[in-house]
DNA sequence: GTTGAGCGTT
């Protein structure tokens, strides 16, 4: 029997190949897959008839036809978060010509050695590497193995490239049969550098889309994932899989359809970015870095606004600001040291009657005034709720007026004029020209946005 | 010959 081919191609816009299937069972192997297209993670094409994509399945590392046969259609290889950075693998191209200088900067000194868990007793070195090769080139792996010879369950790789390394960090990895779980070993926590893959994109317009963003951005690394508050708030979040492409866009000027907006860094999160795991649990293994490194973990103060999750959207905000003193608080890491009668929390802004309240929506991404020190008076009593964006975060001390100002333009801006970045880690101390009247006013208002929460 | 959360020289 003859050997039988498909064409697969990376993206929609790349020629396709062609990969042979197997002649028993008329399969792709995913390892014949990856070998031509590393870091792939399965297939999907176009139905002809109602245009949809269809994924193709994938079981037991083969990827099986459709229904009715391969039937001589192009396959486009599927990536991991893939959804959200359709062209992902196209920016590689572009990354080639573009930043190459950056890219390979940044690679010295960052790969670092991998811990491989959850490695089936029978996975050895050379499996290991196999395996691990498909994704770029190897430097070394170890097979962790007891005193009889006998594999602990363990290993270590290491990469070339530090692309690679993001890549194997971002996925699931499938190996003899058993999920195995990459990470950066709790030896090397700490000596990673741990620069943040999102930037804050400040000056949005409302018409610029994620896709305007993403197809922007993606001429400069890869983008992972474009993140734009709704309602409009002026400002989004780009990610790349580089952190050091996020970060050499920080503090520059780009124009996207016309529009200037301003890159800066997005406060890292809370916990930290470490292991550039994009939410891809492994297996049922939990990882607890609940109290371990994370050197931002004491100054969690998790403000989500009344309580992210609690109470559902509120989006016509007609109600006051129920959740905000519990909420609040419970949102605090346990160990925080403020959690008790912090700042930040419930205190200000009893009797809030702001109506429409524009802010109490699961705010996530906006710079956080407060803890920068630049928000208003805790307002007590409050009644600024007259038009569509009260409980301004700037309060009487820039909006002496009590006009209408929305905060996350505000809060745009602030940032695009390095106010934010400036006076970060400044506390409200009065220094200098930032000595404003809405620094000397430090009570808090639990609806600042806050930059630190969105990484 | 069994095991399945972890963290590397020996």
């Amino acid at each position: 029997m003859s050997v039988e081919y498909i064409q697969v191609a990376e993206d929609y816009s790349d020629e396709p190949i062609e990969l042979p299937l197997e002649p028993d069972d008329n399969t792709l192997l995913l390892s014949t897959l990856q070998g031509q297209f590393p870091g792939a993670t399965g297939l999907k094409y176009r139905n002809p008839e109602n245009k949809a994509i269809r994924g193709i399945r994938l079981n037991d590392l083969k990827l099986h036809a459709p229904g009715c046969g391969w039937d001589g259609l192009v396959y486009y290889c599927v990536f991991p978060k893939d959804s959200v950075s359709e062209n992902k693998r196209k920016s590689d191209d572009v990354m080639e010509n573009v930043s190459k200088s950056k890219v390979s900067k940044c690679q010295t000194n960052k790969c670092t050695d991998l811990i491989v868990l959850g490695l089936a007793w029978k996975t050895n070195e050379q499996a290991l590497r196999e395996y691990f090769e498909t994704f770029g080139e190897v430097l070394m792996v170890q097979v962790k193995k007891d005193a009889k010879g006998q594999s602990k369950g363990f290993g270590f790789v290491r990469f070339s490239n530090y692309e690679t390394q993001l890549r194997v960090l971002g996925q699931r990895h499938h190996i003899d049969s058993r999920w195995c779980e990459v990470k950066v070993p709790n030896s090397k926590e700490g000596q990673i550098q741990q620069v943040p893959c999102k930037v804050f994109v400040g000056r949005c317009t409302e018409d610029l889309t994620q896709e305007d963003l993403k197809e922007y951005f993606c001429k400069f690394g890869e983008v992972t994932d474009v993140f734009i508050p709704r309602p409009f708030r002026a400002f989004s979040f780009v990610t790349f899989l580089d952190p050091e492409i996020a970060q050499s866009l920080c503090g520059e000027d780009h124009i996207i359809k016309g529009v200037s907006v301003h890159v800066s860094n997005a406060a890292p999160k809370a916990d930290g970015n470490r292991n550039q795991n994009y939410g891809n649990s492994m297996n049922s293994r939990s990882q607890n870095y609940a109290g371990n490194s994370a050197p931002y973990n004491n100054s969690n103060y998790r403000n989500e606004f009344g309580g992210r999750g609690s109470g559902g959207g509120n989006s016509n905000g007609s109600s006051s600001n129920m959740s905000s003193g519990g909420g609040q608080n419970s949102n605090f890491m346990p160990n925080n040291p403020n959690s008790g009668g912090n700042a930040w929390g419930s205190g200000g802004n009893n009797g809030n009657n702001s109506s429409s309240n524009n802010n109490n929506r699961g705010n996530l991404d906006m710079p956080n005034l407060q803890a920068l020190g630049i928000n208003s008076g805790g307002n007590p009593g409050n009644q600024s709720g007259s038009g569509g964006n009260m409980n301004n975060p700037l309060g009487v001390g820039l909006n002496a007026l009590n006009l209408p100002m929305n905060p996350a333009i505000v809060a745009a801006a602030l940032n695009q004029w390095g106010l934010l970045n400036g006076m970060q880690g400044q506390g409200n101390n009065d220094q200098g020209p930032n000595n404003q009247p809405w620094n000397q006013q430090q009570q808090r208002n639990q609806n600042a946005p806050d930059k630190t929460n969105f990484m």
